[in-house]
RNA sequence: GCGCCUGUAGCUCAGUUGGAUAGAGCAACGGCCUUCUAAGCCGUGGGUCAGGGGUUCGAAUCCCUUCAGGCGCGCCA
């Protein structure tokens, strides 16, 4: 946690206590705690504490407040309270805060900010969740990395994490894909060809079906392709074989991307696996009575909760998308036991989210409240929705494919004497996409340009890399002076401008991760990252860190390994390497 | 028609759950490399926080309303 701001809250408590005895409803220190704000000039101190707060309570104006409370705060060795109007401003000691920061810093070895509030505890997420027969493109790397995101963050927080890939690997379109190789198809074509080989059969089988239409009025390909379906579902060797190739296939190639980006999961299981776990959700339904049948269908009311209703089985009996999604939170519950279900999927579906989440609700699970759809934004290309049709598509290999080749020129042209050009332009290019990805609020709506997901300058995932770089030259730098590592660092010479904000920005780090996983929202790691490292560049430029004065050198080579390392944390979090050169 | 989301600088976005004079980056223009990585740093210009009401010590933030855009609303996922 932030010690600072905890310390400072504890001395306002304390305050409060002693200048107001007597009075009911003293605010408690948790309270005080989250009133407690960073002020908009730092000419006004490190953190604030509005008294407009108190003001009823305590019943005297919020100035008189401030005041007082600035006579009864005396703690000189970790800040200095001023009143200003109705604020009451901290200012830390500048080089206490220095020497705690630091040190707590290089004591937590890489994981600060990490905590344990979520020891024994278990988090599902359902994330990337790709199609069979489909390629990556761009419209899959929000769920991806979002969710890959989460998953470290919530790991960091000392939760037990299951990353799952929800698979759709089921319905008609797979017979139909059997039916066109089996018409068309060839081995090695697909072998060699992967994923775009089978969406070249599915659209030929499309294109024959129609031609088939337009010229007999029949539908015998249809037919196939549903006989191939049912052949499928109920087993047929040949049938399943082709079946669980082209899934083979389908993730032999997506695994290209999921190694590129460092994406992992814990499971698989995807529509096919809940197949055999359906009946359990109708019976279910209709034990509780909340099963009803309109037009033929069967469904769940939700005129009560203000919604559409939601459909579980259609009219020839068949599931649908929510039967699914409840057979597969039925099993999480029971498997994983989650304290946690995270949904990471567009907002289009908001609606279908909130329909069966209630239906769980409805079966009276306890755990439906815990099932949290992590909505995020549209992709569109260029201005226009995206489509595989109409050419406007962006497959994520070409994304990540052109970023690195730019990545590369830069190290070319910048760094020709780099030794590992062509890994380092992969972990730049890479990084730039991620962090691009990652930047923004999950909320809004993302138009890809290409110009734009290419700059390198400015707040980017090359801009946070290129900083840690940077403190990794300068700490090599000193390795190879041979400076001396028993210097006492002399944490006053941190106590200039530069150097206080970049403390700041560090010690606001763990809070960063906390809101990050409080709210689902890994932009929060990322804008914290990109703040410690512009607070790093502006202490660089204005500083000499390798100075002549050992002790002076010491305090500020202790920050700059600091800053290295949160860096790192924070690129980590958010599913960027970290070069040590570039 | 109903529901959900979004609207802040030319563009892309922050804004710490209601606080002080609304901030960044990009783009434009102008500076800074014989000191540690110039993928950097500094400066200049740029605002009716979509509009209108309300709530209160105080509103970009909360409520109402209008407008604009996106998404969704029964047998796809």
């Amino acid at each position: 946690m932030n010690d600072m701001k905890n310390t400072i809250a504890s001395l306002i408590t304390g305050a409060i206590a002693d200048v107001f005895a007597g009075l009911d409803g003293l605010p408690q220190e948790s309270e005080i705690l989250g009133f407690l704000e960073v002020p908009p000039e730092k000419e006004m101190g490190d953190y604030a504490f509005p008294c407009f707060k108190l003001s009823r309570v305590l019943r005297k104006a919020p100035p008189q407040i401030a005041q007082a409370l600035a006579q009864a705060i005396d703690a000189p060795d970790v800040c200095e309270a001023k009143a200003l109007g109705g604020y009451l401003n901290f200012f830390v000691n500048r080089d206490q805060f220095a020497a705690q920061t630091v040190e707590s810093i290089l004591a937590a070895n890489g994981k600060y900010g990490s905590a344990a509030i979520g020891a024994g505890k278990t988090v599902c997420l359902d994330y990337s969740s790709i199609n069979i027969a489909k390629r990556f493109h761009i419209g899959h790397l929000s769920t991806t990395m979002i969710g890959h995101s989460l998953k470290r963050i919530y790991d960091f927080l000392g939760y037990k994490t299951v990353g799952i890939n929800h698979l759709g690997d089921w319905g008609t379109q797979f017979g139909k894909l059997i039916s066109a190789y089996k018409r068309w198809g060839d081995k090695d074509e697909v072998e060699q060809g992967g994923v775009e080989a089978l969406t070249k059969l599915y659209v030929k089988f499309h294109e024959e079906a129609d031609k088939e239409e337009k010229a007999s009025g029949t539908h015998t390909l249809e037919d196939e392709g549903r006989a191939y379906f049912k052949a499928i579902e109920d087993g047929d060797a040949e049938a399943l074989a082709l079946f669980n190739w082209f899934k083979d296939v389908t993730l032999r190639d997506c695994q290209r991307v999921y190694d590129l980006l460092g994406v992992t999961f814990d499971s698989y299981a995807g529509e096919s696996f809940y197949n055999d776990k359906m009946g359990r959700v109708i019976d279910e339904l209709k034990e509780k009575n909340l099963l009803t049948v309109s037009d033929g269908a069967s469904i769940v009311d939700l005129e009560a909760e203000h919604m559409p209703p939601c459909l579980i089985l259609k009219k020839d009996g068949a599931t649908l998308y929510a039967t699914r999604d409840i057979a597969a939170a039925l099993y999480r519950a029971d498997t994983y036991h989650f304290d946690k279900c995270l949904y990471v999927v567009a907002y289009q579906q908001d609606l279908h989210f909130r329909q069966w989440f209630k239906v769980v609700e409805k079966m009276g699970y306890p755990w439906a409240k815990d099932l949290i759809h992590v909505a995020f934004g549209m992709i569109s290309y260029e201005g226009q929705t995206l489509s595989t049709r109409k050419g406007y598509v962006v497959y994520l290999e070409d994304l990540l494919a052109r970023a690195q080749e730019k990545a590369l020129a830069i190290i070319q042209e910048k760094s020709p004497n780099l030794e590992n050009k062509t890994e380092v332009a992969r972990q730049v290019g890479i990084g730039a996409v991620i962090y691009a990805d990652l930047q923004n609020n999950r909320i809004k709506d993302i138009d890809f340009w290409w110009d734009r997901a290419l700059n390198f300058d400015g707040e980017t995932g090359p801009y946070v890399q290129y900083t840690h770089a940077r403190c990794c030259s300068v700490l090599r730098k000193a390795e190879d002076a041979g400076t001396d590592r028993t210097a006492a660092p002399d944490y006053a010479a941190l106590s200039d401008d530069d150097s206080k904000n970049l403390l700041l920005q560090l010690s606001r780090f763990p809070e960063a991760v906390l809101d990050a996983a409080d709210k689902n929202e890994p932009s929060m790691v990322t804008r914290a990252t990109t703040e410690i490292a512009k607070a790093y560049n502006k202490f660089y430029y204005e500083n000499r860190i390798l100075d002549d004065d050992a002790a002076v050198r010491a305090a500020r080579l202790n920050l700059t390994l600091a800053t290295q390392s949160v860096l790192r944390t924070g690129m980590f979090l958010i599913g960027m390497e970290a070069p040590e050169r570039m």
